[in-house]
DNA sequence: ATTTTCAAT
């Protein structure tokens, strides 16, 4: 039997409208939100040509194989690009931050990848109040990785991005409700 | 006003 492989292809390329308006705001409670999606682009500089990949993950459920959606990407991408030396630019937009496990495996794996820089926009903090989970954002941000409370552009760019918008323009509504909130947390927690 | 939030009685 085949192992199983995250793809960022399987279940979904796009999340629907109304997935995104209720996943992705900027809340600092947020009931309900037990799932957590990360939308991701790729650029590789690769000699002479230049090519890029995007995608969205969600973390797997099953109790026998329970992945975090950023333990999808890590698992994917080595898969993926096993070209360790070239130059990547990878940008992640998460609804939920990383938690101190991934933070760890996100560290490692920027060590494999000595060319490959990390941007993550978060739209919230997940157990912000946790110093354990605090200090998992603090390593990433030591180990080089650009961190920011989604904004109102990247809202946008997601929309236009990962989801099927059918052409629907895009309506911030409550998207930054807490962004002030988060954006200040997230300062003091990297301070 | 609150923190259940990478689910499960």
């Amino acid at each position: 039997m085949e192992p199983w492989r995250p793809s960022p292809r399987n279940p979904m390329d796009r999340i629907d409208p109304k997935t995104f308006r209720f996943q992705f705001p900027n809340l600092r409670y947020a009931s309900g939100r037990k799932l957590c999606y990360l939308c991701f682009q790729v650029e590789r500089d690769y000699f002479y040509y230049n090519d890029s990949d995007w995608g969205v993950f969600r973390n797997k459920v099953h109790p026998w194989a329970p992945c975090h959606a950023e333990q999808c990407f890590l698992s994917w991408f080595r898969d993926q690009y096993p070209y360790r030396d070239e130059d990547y630019n990878v940008t992640w937009f998460l609804s939920w931050s990383p938690c101190p496990t991934c933070a760890e495996e996100v560290v490692e794996f920027l060590e494999e990848y000595r060319n490959l820089t990390l941007s993550i926009f978060t739209s919230r903090l997940y157990y912000f109040w946790h110093p354990n989970y605090q200090e998992g954002l603090c390593k990433l941000w030591d180990a080089g990785v650009q961190l920011d409370i989604m904004s109102c552009d990247e809202f946008e760019y997601c929309w236009d991005n990962f989801v099927y918008h059918k052409g629907m323009r895009f309506q911030r509504r409550n998207l930054l409700k807490d962004y002030d909130f988060l954006a200040a947390e997230l300062q003091e927690i990297l301070r």
